[in-house]
RNA sequence: UGGGGCGUCGCCAAGUGGUAAGGCACCGGUUUUUGGUACCGGCAUUCGCAGGUUCGAAUCCUGCCGCCCCAG
């Protein structure tokens, strides 16, 4: 186990971790302070004073940043709350709403990270004059060379990469990922070895600041007009039903749509927000061969040849990228606008975008789109 | 109110005397630091209604109701 945390001496240098109050970056603390050096638990209070304060295996609200504080408490270090809520509420939860109404599937996670966390985070903590940002993300920092590389976590169901593609080499030198290397269950039981209350807490899932996984209420009370009706049709055209709000869906989705009678499921081929129109058809109108990707960014050097994800959990596919198009080499199921493309070699992560729109390998729903 | 056809779960639909397939939808679960997907499980004591025949009917008979088509 690495854990010098790749500094130089870890006795005499300053470790700042991002505590969120869940098992993964409690576990990262305990690690960072058997190393000697001084540690410095951040945790961002996100958003929501009182709704998620009862709330546990969120992230970043109430009963969490609790956690978060009985942690620091018995590991003996220091611990400061960032009331972070404002950029948050800007930064991820106005763009989720917004993409939302724009009939995209965001992930506000890649922003979270990319935003709040690593940019404002990283801030904070080199005005405190810390040597290193340690979090507990499941992907490994390799240097090679003169180069430091982003790779996936060792445990492949647990590989958090795809949601960090956005972050640049210069963020990358600043910071540490001491669990990337283990295994989910070793993590517990150092949790546990160490007497952690957050030992056995639950794994987050869900949107964090989504309480019970009904993000349609949250977007529908930002934006009303994601729930105003709309006609369902199929490829052609034809109205086959209507829907309550574009903000229920996504493209690939197929449950929720209350159509019957059709011998084969049916699945969100497109989204239309100006006519709030859904587009449906059979699981073959969902293949797609190629997408537009934006904002490109590279952790190292850019590539052709690679292999990408379309969404966190699905292998990563052999592809190639143009200008900005990315082929499939086979089309890929259930692309969505609003989600990240992120490309690989092998375990390294490269970079990666947001997917802007797609082309189906369907020639009849392609003709459809531009109808 | 002449002729023909049909009425089985929310939708589509098998089953024509032996004790209600399947698909879609829906619901639940599993998986999952995004949405979704996928997978597993549940889902008609009852076959438009009422009688009758039979050991036994969704299946045969009679009547009624409803819908569709073709003619007028």
């Amino acid at each position: 186990m690495n854990l010098d945390f790749g500094l130089e001496s870890p006795r005499g240098s300053r470790i700042v971790v991002a505590m969120s109050g869940g098992v993964d970056s409690s576990v990262t603390a305990a690690l960072a302070a058997r190393t000697g050096a001084e540690v410095i638990g951040v945790t961002l209070q996100l958003y929501d004073h009182g709704e998620a304060i009862k709330r546990s295996g969120s992230c970043c609200a109430g009963q969490d940043i609790y956690d978060a504080r009985t942690v620091a408490d018995r590991l003996g270090i220091a611990h400061y709350v960032l009331d972070y809520e404002s950029r948050f509420r800007s930064g991820v939860i106005d763009r989720f709403v917004d993409d939302y109404a724009r009939g995209r599937t965001p992930i506000p996670c890649v922003l979270c990270n990319q935003g709040v966390k690593f940019t404002d985070l990283i801030a904070f903590a080199r005005e405190l004059g810390a040597d290193c940002l340690a979090t507990g993300h499941y992907v490994r920092r390799v240097v090679n060379g003169g180069r430091v590389e982003l790779h996936k976590g060792a445990d492949p169901r647990r590989d958090q990469s795809y949601f960090l593609y956005g972050t640049t080499a210069e963020q990358l030198g600043f910071l540490r990922f001491p669990l990337g290397g283990l295994p989910k269950p070793e993590v517990r039981r150092i949790a546990l070895e160490t007497g952690l209350v957050v030992a056995s807490k639950p794994d987050s899932q869900d949107i964090c600041f989504v309480p019970d996984g009904d993000y349609a209420s949250l977007v529908k009370r930002l934006r009303p007009d994601t729930e105003a009706e709309g006609d369902i049709v199929d490829l052609d055209g034809r109205l086959l039903g209507r829907h309550h709000g574009v903000v229920h869906f996504t493209v690939g989705q197929r449950r929720g749509l209350e159509i019957g009678g059709s011998p084969e499921p049916l699945y969100v081929v497109r989204i239309e927000p100006e006519s709030r129109r859904l587009v449906v058809g059979p699981r073959s109108a969902l293949a797609v061969e190629r997408m537009r990707v934006e904002q490109l960014s590279w952790i190292g050097e850019d590539q052709h040849e690679v292999a990408v994800k379309v969404r966190s959990l699905a292998p990563a596919v052999p592809a190639r990228i143009d200008d900005g198009w990315v082929r499939f080499e086979r089309p890929e199921y259930g692309v969505a606008p609003g989600q990240a493309a992120v490309f690989y070699e092998g375990t390294r992560v490269l970079g990666g975008g947001w997917i802007a729109e797609t082309v189906a390998a369907d020639p009849r729903v392609a003709c459809a789109a531009a109808a």
